[in-house]
DNA sequence: TCACGTCAAGCAGAT
DNA sequence: ATCTGCTTGACGTGA
C-alpha cells in the first residue's frame, strides 16, 4: 500500500475553482424552496462538477473536497423530492470518470455536524446530514476510500464524557456511514492526542490536520504525529489524507494562508518523508496554490 | 446594477 | 450579551 514516489502524492483543493466561470456550491433561500429550483440547482453543481474534475486532471490534481451544498437541503424536511434516482445517470456518469481517472475524493459536512452533542434533535440531524453525505459518495459508485471528515464536536465542559458520548454514537451509525468517515483534529477542543484516544475505542481513522495541531498541540512532532494519525488507517480507508495550511502572516493563530507559502510547502513535505499520504490544501486561492504545490513536487530535486 | 440585510443548522472563544 | 470563525460568502429584496 505504500508508494515510495512523490510523484504518486495526491494534491487537492477544496470544494470551489475561482479560475472557472462556473460555481458548483450553488444554493438559495429556504423561503424560496420549490422543486424546479432545487433540481435546477442540482443540475448546474453537478455539471460544475463535472467541469473541474476535467480541469483537475489537465493539472494532474487527483484530489478533490466536494462540497456539502451539491444537494441543497438534502436532509431537510422541505425536500421530499428524490433526487437519488432523478439525478441516477449523473452521478453515475461523473463516478466513472473519478473512478476512470483515480481521482481521490473526501466531503467535509459543516460545523452544524455534532454527533455527540448533548441534544437529541442535534444528534439525529446530523446522522441525517452524514447519510446524505454517504448517499453522494454511494450514488458516484465510489468505494470506501472516499471519506467523509468530520470534527468530534463540543466539549460541554467534559471532554472525556464528550468522547464517550462520540465513540456510543459512532458505533451505533450504519456501516454505510461508519465505512466513510474519519475525525480530524481541531484548532480549539480535540487535540490530535484526543482522537487518537477515539480511535482507539472505535477504530475511527484520525485525518491529521497540520496547522490545527499547530494551534492546539498535544506535544507530538510532525514525523511524530504523521505516523501515529497514519497508523490508524487500515486498507479498506485507502492511503491516509491530511489536512495542510501555512499560517498567515500577522493574523490570528490558525488563520489559513491566502496562498501557499512554498518554502513552508517545502519544509513540510521534506519533513513528512517516508509517511505516505494524500494531502489536501485547506489555502484560500484553492486551486492556485494546488497548480503550485504540484509544480513543486514535480520539479523539486529534493523530492526525487 | 448595486447596496446591504440576512441566511437551516452548533459550538467555542473573543469582545 | 453579542459577534466571529469555521472549509467557502452569496442570496435576494429594494432602490
Amino acid at each position: 500500500m505504500q508508494r515510495f514516489s512523490i510523484k504518486a502524492m495526491k494534491v487537492g483543493y477544496p470544494c470551489i475553482n475561482r479560475s472557472m466561470e462556473c460555481r458548483g456550491n450553488k444554493t438559495f433561500r429556504l423561503d424560496s424552496y420549490s422543486e424546479d429550483r432545487l433540481i435546477e440547482t442540482v443540475q448546474n453543481n453537478l455539471n460544475c462538477l463535472e467541469e473541474m474534475l476535467k480541469f483537475n486532471i489537465e493539472h494532474d490534481i487527483y484530489f478533490f473536497r466536494i462540497t456539502s451544498d451539491l444537494i441543497p437541503f438534502a436532509s431537510h424536511e422541505v425536500n421530499d423530492h428524490d433526487w437519488q434516482s432523478h439525478f441516477r445517470n449523473e452521478f453515475q456518469k461523473i463516478g466513472n470518470f473519478i473512478k476512470d481517472n483515480h481521482i481521490r475524493i473526501s466531503m467535509h459536512p459543516d460545523q452544524f455536524i455534532v454527533l455527540n452533542s448533548k441534544k437529541e434533535d442535534v444528534v439525529k440531524r446530523s446522522i441525517e446530514e452524514l447519510r446524505y453525505h454517504a448517499d453522494v459518495l454511494d450514488l458516484f459508485g465510489l468505494d470506501s476510500t472516499a471519506k467523509i471528515q468530520l470534527h468530534v464536536g463540543g466539549v460541554y465542559g467534559d471532554k472525556d464524557k464528550s468522547k464517550r458520548r462520540f465513540v456510543k454514537r459512532f458505533q451505533r451509525l450504519d456501516e454505510k456511514i461508519k465505512r466513510r468517515l474519519v475525525i480530524e483534529n481541531d484548532d480549539t477542543s480535540y487535540s490530535l492526542k484526543d482522537c487518537l484516544d477515539i480511535h482507539h475505542h472505535s477504530g475511527v481513522p484520525v485525518l491529521f490536520d497540520n496547522l490545527h495541531h499547530r494551534v492546539n498541540s498535544s506535544g507530538e512532532g510532525l514525523e511524530k504525529a504523521l505516523e501515529k494519525s497514519n497508523n490508524t488507517w487500515s486498507e479498506k480507508d485507502g492511503i491516509p489524507m491530511v489536512d495542510y495550511s501555512s499560517q498567515e502572516a500577522n493574523k490570528k493563530e490558525g488563520k489559513h494562508a491566502e496562498t501557499i507559502d512554498k518554502n513552508d510547502f517545502r519544509d513540510f513535505i521534506e519533513l513528512s518523508r517516508p509517511h505516505d499520504f494524500d494531502l489536501m490544501l485547506e489555502i484560500k486561492d484553492k486551486e492556485k496554490s494546488a497548480l503550485k504545490a504540484v509544480d513543486i513536487l514535480s520539479k523539486d530535486e529534493r523530492f526525487h
